[in-house]
DNA sequence: CGTATCAAACAGGTTTCGTGTTTGAAATGT
DNA sequence: ACATTTCAAACACGAAACCTGTTTGATACG
């Protein structure tokens, strides 16, 4: 795993400072020109930054959803509990649907071999699902955002409107009780939205370092939703505001 | 892809006598038992055979549809012809719905540099074509079956319901004057017909070999079709009788 | 026109994967 | 109950794939 650890150097080192040059960044990961031009030009691929001549430039701006892939490997013992913990709420027989989003893949895989009726409304959660003897797997339809593969739009909003699950497990960008859940992105707080209110019981994951931020799109009062699954760290008082709407907040 | 060659010829061994000791396999194959073993799990993990003490019976029955995993490396430069010859029918900008199978998936590659709107029918051209920079992505829902990853069941019909395509680029199991388009599965057959139903135009493709066989589920009469892509050894009297119904037959 | 930057090709090193062997455990048959 | 067969786990070996650095010739920039 040692150039995951390189392209995630050179992903910091060039946020910082807005560009770098290809020097700059063979020196500091003390690699060969060379090996930084292949870097960079996979990272330009998934649209983490953009190439000149010479270096490169970083395209995640400020307040902006860190991309999928490197979200993917931050805080997985977290993610694991969380994921854990939200599986044991789940009871065999049950309908789930589950939200996009590194948090609720991890979920996802947790509920791998157990006798459910699952919705995933991200690719990711898809495949890793598909092939699981026992689960009954139901795909929305929808167009698949590049890169996070969560499926968004009016076939996805319709598939979900046409059927009623006993939980929906919804991912956030931010949840506080002042601001409610919000979400980066527009279309996937529509879709948020619809899944809960096509639920019985909403059960909301979120690493605790969400709970001190807000996104741009709102979503949800935090009084919509039945349970919070957060890491052990959150702190206090946001726990106890959340509980003082109605929520129960599981802290693992 | 050794590895690969011995497993099909421990499927065909399989299937020719209906089951095979575990000796006799490595023999045949001159490898050692314990790679037979270890062969065999992953075979039966895929659904292809069925693991007993000392041997493993065959699940494929005559007149089943061979599993995806073994399709898929059959016939790779006919299926690659007939993608190519599919794509240059194709226009940019044009909406296009993309049929499940291995034929289909091989068209559904072809496209990936496209400017189009593309809705793949299978979860394999899905994962084949996100990312594509240019194509519009559009997933129907459903249920994907095991293997083949073919999107099935009434969200799928719903999805397909709600869009008219400009292209629908069916694949078959069987096709011939007399019987029409037939397919292995009924649920897929559905999803086939409304498919064709959703689109202005109806290209089928399928190897030459499909012509002379008919699957158990009708989808269509020849009739129906517009344009039929097949190999260049599809024989003449089939083609003809194809042709006299009205289809243009293109053997590449 | 000179310099910097780049992509392709090659070579070395490392890691991963597949395979074979061994060993002890489990299952089957007598 | 015992002997035999079958199996799975552990280890070791070799091949293939991958990553990295260097070189070289081409390309872009000032």
């Amino acid at each position: 795993m040692a150039s995951v650890d390189r392209h995630r150097q050179i992903i910091d080192a060039v946020r910082q400072t807005g560009q770098r040059s290809v020097v700059e960044l063979a020196e500091l990961t003390s690699t060969s020109e060379m090996t930084i031009r292949r870097d960079l030009e996979i990272l330009a691929e998934q649209g983490l930054l953009e190439r000149y001549r010479g270096g490169a430039r970083s395209l995640l701006l400020r307040g902006e959803e860190p991309p999928f892939a490197l979200r993917e490997h931050d805080g997985l013992q977290e993610k694991q509990r969380i994921a854990t913990a939200v599986a044991d709420m789940i009871a065999d027989g049950e309908a789930v649907v589950i939200d996009s989003g590194t948090t609720c893949l991890g979920v996802a895989r947790a509920l791998t071999h157990r006798r459910l009726t699952v919705m995933p409304l991200s690719l990711h959660a898809a495949n890793a699902l598909v092939g699981a003897p026992r689960l009954r797997l139901l795909l929305p339809g929808g167009e698949p955002r590049p890169g996070e593969l969560a499926l968004t739009g009016p076939l996805t909003e319709a598939s979900l409107a046409a059927l009623r699950f006993d939980t929906a497990v919804i991912g956030c960008c931010g949840l506080n009780a002042s601001n409610g859940l919000t979400a980066y992105d527009l279309a996937d707080a529509a879709i948020k939205r619809a899944a809960m209110a096509s639920a019985h019981r909403v059960i909301a994951v979120t690493e605790a370092a969400k709970l001190s931020r807000t996104a741009l799109a709102f979503v949800a009062p935090a009084s919509a939703l039945h349970v919070v699954v957060t890491g052990d760290d959150a702190p206090d008082d946001e726990a106890d505001a959340l509980s003082a709407a109605g929520v129960v907040v599981r802290r693992v």
